[in-house]
Order: structure tokens, then C-alpha cells, then sequence
DNA sequence: CGTTTTTGACCGGCGC
DNA sequence: GCGCCGGTCAAAAACG
């Protein structure tokens, strides 16, 4: 709340559709110094299908985002919970991060959120805050906080799946919102492109360099994405020519 | 007046 | 068992 609203500047980033991927130029270690980029997310998930997030830059941080879902990616070969007693009642659910230079905590990615919650963070000055999506039926929910370690940076964390297109597309026909109803449309009902971490207009060579060598095996689905995959939904949204339609939603304003 | 945000309380999981 | 911590609830306030 105390640094709820800061004079925005001229070119103030507040919304995703804004947001360019890095050069490799830009990214110094697995970063970018390049304000307004989007320029890394990570799936914790293991049924995640795409949704119009995809168009995100997929490169992959040096170091995960903690987060207690990072720790049960494999689970394969190990069952060491109770058979019915520790029956999760967490469902795992589609989540992934991704992390953005950025003035405004809250970007814009088209769908309309309401936030519930507000927690201090332990070993961070900022708050996280807690958003679901307001559409009914739709438990999609995100979590917003400010990297303490660069509080320029924030880190947008999605759980779930919207069971809905995005309502702007309705009011501006925007850019993303079609991508998600491309790729809804495209297969029918489930996963369209299996695995799509669909860059745009930019080429992962070193990102994608980078995100094998960290991975090691590639434990994270999105990066375990063959490149095949990739520029298959590439020239699939090239073809489209749906980033150039890419429009602001009319009701993006500064104010938080 | 309907919707969204704020914020303290509450709850459950987990480590000690 | 207890305390910490993350996540959610819900009443009140704020907003458009």
C-alpha cells in the first residue's frame, strides 16, 4: 500500500500486451536490464495446456521462483505420501510465474480480476497481493509481488486455467484475447499445441541455450518443449497475423 | 447502487 | 502441541 501509486511515468507498462521479449543482448545472466520486457516465466504444472500466456517470451530463470510447487515436479518414482491420508487436498493445479520490469504491479492481461487478499511476504519489504478471476465459474486465480531482491521487477505467479475467453475480446477484439481463442478453437476443447512456449518475433538460440542448461533434463514442461512445437505455433500465429491486430483493451488506465 | 479494494481475522499445513 | 507462515474469507470502505 505505500507504494500503491507512484506518479506514473509517460510510458508507463501496464499491460502484458505491451510487453517485448529481451534481445539476448538484454540478458546478463539469465536477466534483462531492459525496463518494460518480459523476460522469463516458468511452469510449476503438470497438466498445463496453452492459453493465450504462451505468447509470453519463454526463457527461464537462473534460479527458480520459490515456490513449495517447485518441489514436486518429478513425483514419479517417489510416493511417499499416505495413500489416503495426505490425499492433497491441494490439487495440483496448471502454474506457472513469469517476472516483468515493471512500474505497476498490476499488469493488464486482459481478463478482469479481483483481489481478495494482501500478505506481508516474509524476507521481502513488499506485499504479495491476490487476485481470481471474476468470472463466474472461472477460479483462475494470480498471485502479484515485487521481487525484494530488485523491486523493479514483478513477478506475476497464474494458477489454473480460464474456462473462458478473455472478456476484452468482446469489448476491443484485442490482440491476446484472439490468441486465446485461436488456440481454444484450434483443438477443440483441451490441449491444442502440447507444447507451446511460443516466442514471438524473437529468437530463444542463447535464451534457449540457457534454459537446457539449467534445467539439466528439462524437468519444466515449458522448456522441455521440442523446437519443433515451438515454431510450428510460431508461423501458426505468424500465419494469423494476429500480433499485429494486437490492441489495447479500452479500459486500461494507470490507476491500480 | 453495484462492484472492487482494503484489511484484520481465520484456517490449515508444516517445521520444531 | 505450538508457533510461524501462506492463503482465504468477509465486513467495511472506497470507488465509479
Amino acid at each position: 500500500m505505500s507504494f500503491g501509486a507512484p506518479p506514473p511515468p509517460a510510458a508507463v507498462f501496464s499491460s502484458i500486451f505491451d510487453m517485448m521479449p529481451p534481445s539476448d543482448d538484454d540478458i546478463i545472466d539469465g536477466y534483462n536490464n531492459k525496463p518494460n520486457t518480459c523476460f522469463a516465466f516458468m511452469d510449476l504444472l503438470d497438466n498445463y495446456t496453452p492459453s493465450f500466456f504462451d505468447w509470453l517470451p519463454s526463457t527461464t530463470l537462473n534460479h527458480p521462483i520459490p515456490s513449495p510447487a517447485s518441489s514436486n515436479v518429478p513425483e514419479s518414482s517417489e510416493e511417499k505420501e499416505k495413500p489416503e491420508k495426505k490425499k492433497q487436498k491441494k490439487e495440483r493445479v496448471a502454474r506457472f510465474a513469469f517476472m516483468t520490469k515493471s512500474e505497476v504491479d498490476h499488469l493488464d492481461d486482459g481478463y478482469r480480476w479481483r483481489k481478495y487478499g494482501q500478505k506481508a511476504v516474509k524476507n521481502s519489504p513488499y506485499p504479495r497481493s491476490y487476485y481470481r478471476c471474476t468470472t463466474a465459474g472461472c477460479g483462475v486465480k494470480k498471485r502479484v509481488e515485487r521481487s525484494s531482491e530488485d523491486p523493479s521487477i514483478v513477478v506475476t505467479t497464474y494458477e489454473g486455467q480460464h474456462t473462458h475467453p478473455s472478456p476484452n475480446l468482446q469489448e476491443a477484439s484485442g490482440g491476446a484475447a484472439a490468441l486465446n481463442l485461436l488456440y481454444t478453437s484450434g483443438s477443440g476443447s483441451g490441449s491444442i499445441l502440447p507444447c507451446s512456449s511460443t516466442s514471438i518475433s524473437y529468437e530463444t538460440s542463447s535464451l534457449k541455450r540457457l534454459v537446457e542448461e539449467q534445467n539439466g533434463g528439462g524437468a519444466l514442461t515449458s522448456s522441455s518443449c521440442t523446437t519443433s512445437s515451438r515454431s510450428s505455433a510460431q508461423e501458426l500465429l505468424r500465419d494469423n497475423g494476429l500480433l499485429q491486430d494486437i490492441i489495447l483493451p479500452t479500459h486500461i488506465n494507470n490507476n491500480t
